[in-house]
DNA sequence: CGCCAGGTGGGAT
DNA sequence: ATCCCACATGGC
């Protein structure tokens, strides 16, 4: 495999094993057209049409840090069922009451002020439209907002072509060989802008891929059994020598 | 029980 | 610049 074309390759591996995985997924669609029990929105992509629902991946980008996606469902649900979902109800409501409703989402004090911070940046009329999209800059200097959240409220709620770097994306990459460990997040993003073309439906795709191929196989303990990418992974060829010498 | 989960900010070195 | 820690719930 010529190095230039492996991640296209790991590409179109991963999505020949899982299929498309209709990112950004929005609880408050689930169920309707197009979109299964839990939101995500598999085939066809189509990015939020509504401010309404950027602002939801917003608040979804936010509650996720460090945090399994089921416990914000449930967090997202609270706050939508207790009409408080929007800017305008989250800027002005106590911290407290917010952390109460967000509860699941973990870091909960934390959140809760992350939240009303972004209220207030996204309330103003015609923030949430797409072409009004922020800079990174700008979501960088947002409290609460750090570069894996600026770039996946910049790919997901804005459709802009920025690639999304996560704990797994590290972990993968460098069970793989193709990254050492130690490269910084910048560093990271910028090999998948130089080896994927600039197209924000690849990136998302690629950075859905990778977190469900870490759910599935490359976990934490490593499930390399099955593994759709195991002929090209360093790991699972080292592992190998090292069991069965 | 312990480990893990789609990180970030703040402080020390 | 880089390391270290607090922040917290829910599922397995």
């Amino acid at each position: 495999m010529a190095p230039r074309r492996i991640f296209s390759s790991l590409y179109s591996r991963l999505l020949a094993a899982y299929g498309p995985q209709g990112w950004w997924p929005l609880p408050s669609m689930a169920g309707s057209r197009g979109f299964d029990a839990r939101g995500y929105h598999p085939g066809r992509y189509r990015w939020p049409s509504s401010a309404q629902g950027r602002f939801e991946i917003i608040v979804g980008a936010v509650l996720t840090q460090n945090t399994a996606w089921t416990n914000v469902e449930m967090a997202l649900t609270r706050l939508r069922e207790a009409g408080m979902e929007l800017p305008q109800h989250l800027r002005l409501a106590p911290a407290n009451r917010i952390g109460r409703l967000i509860r699941s989402s973990g870091y909960y004090n934390q959140k809760a002020k992350k939240l009303k911070v972004i209220a207030e940046v996204f309330l103003p009329a015609g923030a949430l439209e797409r072409r009004s999209a922020p800079t990174r800059e700008q979501l960088l200097a947002i409290w609460g907002i750090g570069r894996e959240t600026a770039d996946s409220i910049l790919l997901y709620a804005f459709g802009r072509p920025v690639f999304v770097v996560d704990a797994y994306t590290r972990r993968i990459f460098t069970r793989l060989g193709i990254f050492e460990g130690r490269e910084s997040y910048d560093e990271i993003q910028e090999e998948f802008h130089h080896r994927l073309p600039r197209r924000p439906d690849v990136y998302n795709e690629m950075h859905a891929l990778i977190v469900e191929h870490a759910k599935r196989h490359c976990r934490s303990k490593p499930l390399c059994a099955g593994c759709p990418i195991s002929r090209s992974c360093r790991y699972f060829s080292v592992s190998r020598v090292t069991h069965f010498p």
